[in-house]
Order: C-alpha cells, then sequence, then structure tokens
DNA sequence: CATGAATGAGCTTTCATTCAT
DNA sequence: AATGAATGAAAGCTCATTCAT
C-alpha cells in the first residue's frame, strides 16, 4: 500500500478550505452558534468529516478566524513601515478593523462569547491583534498624540463592541462612533478622569 | 363571588417575585437564552409555574427588565429637573445607565440579542430609553455642548455596546471608554467627519 | 355551626349542573379527551371543584351521560307498551338511537374508547341499554320479524359503530347505513352464513 | 462521488424497516397517538432515528399502512379480472377489507381520527380504497344487484365503522354485521326510504 | 366547599457527537 | 478518509392532578 498520494493529500486539503469558507459563511448568517449539519451541508460534506479536521467547534472558528485575524496583524506591520503620523496609522489601523468586523460580523460575536471552547480564539486575539495593535498604539503615545493611559486590550475591546451591529445600527453607526472614541482618546481631548 | 384571598394573592406575589430574581440571576449567568427548568430551579418552583405566570420568554425577560429600565427613564427626568449644564446632566445619566448595564450585565446581552422574540424589550428601550434619552441629549445639543449630529438611538446603543463586558473587560474599563466615547461627542472635540 | 343549609346544597347543585352542561358541550367539541381546565371553565368553576364532584374523568363522563342513556331506555319501554308491531317498534327505538348519538356525538366516541377508565361508562351501556334493546329485539324475533341469530349487544355497537361521524359522512349517512343493516337482519333478509 | 454503500443502506433499510414494525405494533397497542419514544424503543432505536425517518407523525402513519391499503386496492383489480358475479366480488372484497382492518386494528382507528395531522393517510384512502371499492360497487350496481343509490364513500366508511372492535364485539361480530350491511344493500332487499 | 396556583410527568423536537461501513 | 445513520441528552411546552388558603 502506497503512502497517502499526493491526489488524496490535495483531495484532502480541498475539503479543509470548503468547511473553513462553508462555516466563515455560516458563522455570518447564524453567528459561531452555526449548527455542524450546515455547515457540514454548505461544505458538501458529511458531518464527520468537519469533526475529523476540526475536533471541536473551537478549532474550527478558530481556523476560520487565523487568516484573518493574521491580515489584521500584517496590516499593522505594513502601517508601521509608512511614513505616516503615529496617530494616523492607528486611525487607519482602527478603521480597517472596524470593516473588517462590520463585514465578517461573524467574529465580533464570536470574539465578544465568553463560551470557555472559544478560548483560543481569545488567545489568538490576545497573541495576535493586542501586540499589533499596541506597536500602533504606543508609538501614538510617544509622540503625545493619544492619552498614555489607554490600553491596547481595552481599546481594542471596546472597538469590538462598538462594531456589533444592531437593528438602527450598521456600519456607519459603528465607524462614526469608532471615530468619536478614537477622539475622546486624543490627548488633546476633553479631561477624562 | 369567589374572592381571591389576601392571603393567596400575596403567595402568587412571592412566586412570581421569586421567579423574576431567579431569572435575572439566570440571564446575568447564562444569558437571557437560560433554560426555562433552570429558572424554575433556581425559584424553588416547577416548570409549570414560570410558564403560568410568563406565558413566553419574551414576557419573563421584559418583566425582568421593566422595572430598571424605568428607573433610568425616572433619572433622566430627575436630571432634566435639576439646575445642571446640559452636558453635564447627560454625562450623568449616561454613568447611570453604564452602571445600570454592567451591574446586571444580563439586560446588555439582551438588548443586544437579535432574537425576535425579545421584540418588547427592544420596545421598551425605544419607547422608554431612546426619548429619555434624548431629552438629554436635545437640551445639550441646543446649548451647543454636545455635536448636533448625535442622534440619541446611535449613542445609546454605542453605550450598550461599550458595556458588554469580557475578559480583562470590566465596569471600570467601560466606564472609561464610554467617557471617552462621550469626549468625543462633545462640540469642541476634534473633527469627526 | 349548623348543618349545610338548603342553600348551600342548592349552590351546590347548580354547580354540579353547570358542570355536567359544560362537559356535554366540552364533549361534542373536543371528544370525551377535553382537557378539564376547558369543561371547569366553561363552567365557571375552578379546576378543584371538577374534582370535587367527579373524582375521576370516568365519573364525569357517566354523569353527563348516565341521564341521556335513561331516556333511551324509558323510550324503549313505552315503545314496548304501543301496539306496534315488534319490528316497526325495534326499528323506531334505533332510529332514536341514532339521533341521539349522531347529535351528541361524544357518547359515540365514548362508547368507542377502550379506556380502562370508561368501564362505568361501559356498564352503564349494558345494565341499561342492552336490557332496553333485548326487549325489542326479543319480541321482534319471537314474532320472526328479525333473524333469531341476533344478539342485542352486537346490534347495538354495530349502530353505534355506525353513528360514528366523519368527513362526507354525517347523519344523513349514519341514518342510511342504519336502515339497511337492520334490513339485512330481517328474517326475509338474504342469507347471512 | 461518494457513494452509499449497499451495506449501509441495508442497515438504513433495516431500521426503516423495524421502525414500521414498531410503529405498527404500537399503533394497534396504543392507538395512532402512541408516544414516539415508545415506537423508538419498540424499534430499538433512539428516538432521533424516528424523526429522521418520519420527520412528522402523518410520515409515519402514512407509511405504516400505505403498503397495505395498496393490497387492497390490488385485491380488488385482482376480483374485477375473475369471472365472478359483480356481487359476489364486492362481497368478497369487503369481506377481505374488514379481515384487514380487525387484523391490524390500529387502521381503523387511525382512519377514524379527524387529526390534521393524519389527513395524508385520508387522502391515500380517499385516493386508493374509494376507487378501488367504487369499481366494483359500480359493476354490480349496473348489472341491478346492488342499490343504485350507494356510493363508494359510505359504504367504505360504514364498513370501516363496523369493524372498529370493542369489548364483546370482535372480527366475527365485525364480520356477521358488514355481512347484513350489505344484505340491506341488496336490490331486492327490504325498502329503505 | 370552591379556588386556582403549583407541580411535575411526559411528549415533541433539535442537534452535537460517535462510529460502523 | 469520508460518510451519514444512529444516538440520546437537552429543552420547550402542555395538562392532569393536588392542596393550601
Amino acid at each position: 500500500m502506497p503512502t497517502t498520494s499526493g491526489a488524496r493529500r490535495a483531495g484532502v486539503q480541498r475539503s479543509r478550505q470548503a468547511l473553513l469558507d462553508a462555516a466563515a459563511a455560516a458563522f455570518v448568517e447564524n453567528g459561531v452558534q452555526a449548527p455542524v449539519r450546515d455547515i457540514a451541508g454548505r461544505a458538501g460534506v458529511g458531518v464527520g468529516t468537519v469533526y475529523r479536521h476540526f475536533p471541536t467547534r473551537a478549532d474550527l472558528v478558530g481556523a476560520v478566524y487565523r487568516h484573518q485575524v493574521q491580515e489584521c496583524t500584517a496590516l499593522a506591520a505594513a502601517l508601521r513601515r509608512q511614513p505616516l503620523p503615529p496617530g494616523e496609522a492607528l486611525d487607519r489601523w482602527i478603521a480597517a478593523f472596524v470593516d473588517f468586523l462590520t463585514t465578517k460580523h461573524g467574529l465580533g460575536e464570536a470574539l465578544l462569547s465568553d463560551d470557555p471552547g472559544l478560548a483560543n480564539l481569545h488567545s489568538l486575539v490576545l497573541d495576535e491583534l493586542v501586540p499589533a495593535c499596541a506597536s500602533l498604539l504606543d508609538a501614538a503615545q510617544r509622540v503625545g498624540e493619544v492619552d498614555a493611559r489607554l490600553d491596547a486590550l481595552t481599546l481594542l475591546r471596546a472597538v469590538g463592541n462598538l462594531s456589533l451591529p444592531g437593528p438602527g445600527y450598521g456600519r456607519a453607526e459603528a465607524g462614526q462612533m469608532v471615530a468619536r472614541l478614537l477622539a475622546g482618546c486624543r490627548t488633546a481631548a476633553p479631561r477624562v478622569d
């Protein structure tokens, strides 16, 4: 019996990717609690296949958002390398983050959930996004553009929360509120005790 | 005429109150989707009793939060009657609202949920809280303390979102972020386009 | 403390009668399985009162139909006393019975049910209706108008069954089919082995 | 293409059949309202399996009786092809029908029920049994052996009703009464107005 | 006696998860 | 590896029945 053939491996990868796409779509529509059957169905595979690739729902959620989280991280690095005022760089990154959250809104919900099964997602954020945000935030704080008493985790969480959609409160409103929040974080802003 | 005795009525009220307390606790711990059995258990009654008092989950959720929502409304009225600068009155009211949300945090989640069964809760907010907030907001806008382009529903929603707790993000952080958001709503604040 | 007053007794009787009427109505509409609450509600009393008067559903069912069953018995006696050909008397009695069943159709269902809780109803039929029917049947058989191999219980049951209504099968059809059955019971009828 | 294996399919069929058998038995003992758990238990499967195969109770009831109803239809066709006097063919078919009903007596009850969930069963009867009966009935009426004023639906319903068993009224009695009913449907029978 | 609140068993239904094929 | 049938634990909801007032 030959070792796993390339064709086989390719098929496996295809299944995996189909699953990730299906899950991403399902999460957007029904939240991260979307029924496993639904995800399997969208991907055109059996439920067993879902469990083979992602033993727990958390694994699936993590995999779905890892790539996109990493894009955010990469964007932060890119912005740092550009000749921008640090405050401006932070603003742009936050704006991109909001865009991201309000577009794939499953993530916002997932980040919010205190489901212990999503711990790995939270770690992902802590390990990737918080440092990315912190690097931009620190720079802005060092040049005095942003209040030094602000920490990246709090800011990230606040922005994430503001990005949760609701009736009469969509992308536009979230963007505006986040902009106001950032305005309130400027050093020159009215006192916040 | 079959008269329901006072003692009977008292017992009924006690049950009802026990249920409301139990539900409030369950909502805080498990969200508004807490199993009816769980709520019944906490209240020391059978499931049937829950359904007798609150035929639908929405009735229960509504009852749990109605009183507290009305307190917020009343506070707004009280603040309007005080000789305060309008911006200050708004600040205080919002601070109280945040306190309220972060203390009984089930409500934040409930307000967020797009569960159609919670429509009455949303109406409650729209009918009570939005006008209450609007009255204070309008006053502050009229004297030029707050950006005229802000509407009560958006503000309320944003504050509600910012009040959702999470790991490493509690009352203190929510309060701080809300304060910054309000700072960003001042007329003198850095431009928000 | 005086013994039960006349007024009290009268009230009790009123409750009891209201219950019987309510139950009869409920049985017609929803069958003998009608919810106890429904019956209590129609009678304008509490469920406890139902249980006080009729500890089991069978007691209630029995009470509801006892009077009407006795009317049938009485009719048989009356017909026996009239100068009618025995076969004719039997026909008339059966026709009246069908009328009765198709009008208060809850009874048909009740008679059919093999619910052991309705045993007393079955006894009632056995004790009252079967003898009543038998007296008329015997007479007709003695004068040779009806096949001697027919027994009252079987005939009664058959007539009861034929009187069960259904879609496209009502009083008219039941009456016609019972008439044909009786025709098939005549001595002169085509052989039935 | 993911091919469901033959062995798999065979297992599924076995489950399905076990379920049909279990349901048939449960229906005979407890009527078509038999608890799903009971049926699942008899079949040695979990409740979920029942719902997988038969999403609604009506589906199950329909499946249980469909085969047997079709047997009746087939018998009618067979009898039509035989060189029998039309009245005789009708008699035989009716006798077989009675046998069928009194043997699998759950059906009788099911046919009687006005539960709207059983609409498909009623349609089945209307679509299959009524035409089958009508074909034999028409033939008998055309040659003048049976009263022309009889329609198939009424006859079928009457026979069905007569076949409902009860205490002291079983197969034998039902058969005898049906025979008398048919006798009463003969053209030569005593007048039925 | 009457009341109706409370109880809790029992039913339906949904899904996450396992596992034989 | 992939499949999807089977499982069974929840959970919602309904009612018959009891019992304190």
